[in-house]
RNA sequence: UCCUCCUUAGCUCAGUUGGUUAGAGCACAUGACUGUUAAUCAUGGGGUCCCAGGUUCAAGUCCUGGAGGGGGAGCCA
């Protein structure tokens, strides 16, 4: 017999079927002569009650469905008679797959501290609150490659070891199969990195931009979504050391298409998701975040601000707002500068354009001012950054001059030169932090909740 | 990495100016109950007070160092 998902059975009107479902004993309760079960196939949030008449069947078997433990049911699906669900199913026959002993297993049926969940990653899947997150996060991976293909841009691979210390995004993990007890040494005592695997030094990338801007180069339109790899001490709730970015890069793209784009793409997901995550929703609503179906219409319906850098330091320097650190023309701005701007000033999404070019990267297109280059750093509520992008610089004279300037390796990114040297265009793309969408969509706090299995500094369990 | 707070039962926490045998709720076990809804009621078991030193007649409580975690900051997505 074949097992019917418990999402398709909550909705079904085949009453007196016999159907079966598989799945984990969320609780149990009754009394000497009626049980029932609540059980989660991780297909919905929902459960489905399973009523055992405790008359037909094994003692030692019920005995043993607790909470966390794994049974097959058997039995007709039916109105419900009680109040709280409109269908179950009675129990014909079960099947205990695995039992889960109640006196050590961790999750119990009243709410568990996120902290504590975070210590046992590989039971919180089970949880209502990481179900819910999960799915979530699947769909809004499902409308990115959608939206993506929707409108012609091609799914780029871009590598995830990289030889080119210049990718300009932090501290970088090394690669190696030397052995690290005793590695190769050349003439002045230093490692001798040509002995090694690829015969240089290499690390997991951080950022997949520069090969994304070589695709869109011959593809017009194209987007990378992987794994990404900093090495930096960083212990927030917004940081992760592995995480995932999408990073769409558009041949003849302005600085003007391309915050379209990014503006157009975040109202796409989170429409996506208050269309098709209804119950995970409304579930993080109850439990966590009041406002959040709230906030996510707010974001869908209104237009974001835009806003170029000189204007927004004007706006802060005016206002009676007391800030830690001071404001002017030139520092690049502090989260509470941003948050000002997001949560008190504007009260909706902020993109700031047009930075000082001494706060940004070299790969940058330079106005014609001399002082500002054309970047675009998208300002969430409660998230800060979620997206961080420019129009590039394709000019090469302008692009080497910037190089030098900055005193980066040449030799490194003699490729990525060579766009510029071999018909060149005007192009623009952004990256976006998933999991910091993630965020935002669900309502949660802390990355650590929006990611399976987190990777922190110190922490790399599971 | 810096600032700050926290660490007591399986979980969430209380624990007074340092003082007898460290408590509660939930969970768990046993019993009661013929439709429960994080079921309810009764009874019961359960402790390396994060670790290592120190002060003291006496330390869960005070001091020093360390580890882990939360929040804020920086780095950024």
């Amino acid at each position: 017999m074949k097992r019917i998902k418990i999402k398709e059975l909550l909705s079904s009107k085949d009453f007196g079927a016999s159907v079966k479902a598989e799945g984990w004993v969320r609780t149990k309760r009754g009394n000497k002569s009626i049980n029932f079960i609540a059980l989660n196939d991780g297909s919905t949030i929902n459960n489905i009650q399973v009523v055992v008449d405790v008359a037909n069947f094994d003692e030692n078997i019920l005995k043993d469905i607790t909470t966390g433990s794994c049974v097959s049911v058997i039995g007709k699906l039916t109105e419900s008679q009680g109040q709280g669900q409109s269908v179950e199913i009675q129990a014909e026959k079960i099947k205990l797959y695995g039992t889960a002993d109640a006196e050590t297993y961790p999750l119990q049926k009243k709410g568990h501290t996120l902290e504590f969940l975070r210590e046992i990653a590989h039971l919180r899947p089970r949880t209502n609150t990481f179900g819910a997150v999960l799915r979530i996060r699947h769909a809004m991976a499902f409308a990115i490659h959608k939206y993506f293909n929707d409108r012609g841009f091609f799914y780029l691979h871009t590598p995830i070891i990289t030889g080119s210390d210049c990718e300009g995004a932090g501290a970088m993990f090394r690669v190696s199969t030397l052995d690290p007890k005793n590695p190769p040494l050349n003439e002045d005592g230093a490692i001798d990195y040509s002995l090694d695997f690829f015969g240089k030094e290499t690390s997991l990338t951080v950022s997949g931009q520069l090969e994304g801007e070589l695709g869109a180069m011959a593809l017009g339109e194209v987007y990378t979504f992987g794994p990404t790899f900093r090495a930096e001490n960083s212990n927030t709730p917004r940081h992760l050391a592995e995480f995932w970015m999408i990073e769409p890069e558009v041949a003849f793209n302005d600085i003007h298409d391309n915050m379209d784009l990014a503006e157009d793409f975040l109202q796409s997901l989170v429409k996506y998701a208050l269309e098709n995550c209804k119950d995970d929703l409304e579930f993080l609503q109850k439990m966590y975040d009041a406002e959040l179906i709230e906030r996510l219409k707010f974001v869908v319906e209104n237009k974001f601000v835009r806003l170029p850098y000189t204007e927004a330091i004007d706006i802060l320097m005016k206002s009676e707002q007391k800030f830690e650190f001071p404001v002017s023309w030139g520092v690049d701005l502090q989260s509470e500068h941003e948050r000002f701007l997001v949560e008190k000033h504007f009260k909706k999404p902020v993109i700031l354009t047009d930075y000082p070019k001494d706060i940004k990267a070299f790969y940058m297109k330079q106005n014609e001012d001399g002082k500002t280059v054309r970047a675009m750093d998208v300002l969430f509520p409660r998230i800060g950054e979620i997206i961080g992008g420019s129009q590039r610089e394709e000019n090469y004279e302008k692009l080497i001059a910037r190089i030098r300037e900055m005193h980066i390796p040449e030799k490194d990114i003699w490729w990525y030169l060579e766009t510029r040297k071999y018909g060149t265009a005007p192009h623009s793309g952004f990256g976006l932090g998933f999991e910091r969408l993630i965020l935002f969509v669900t309502g949660m706090l802390n990355i650590r909740d929006v990611i399976p299995f987190p990777r922190t500094p110190k922490s790399a369990d599971f």
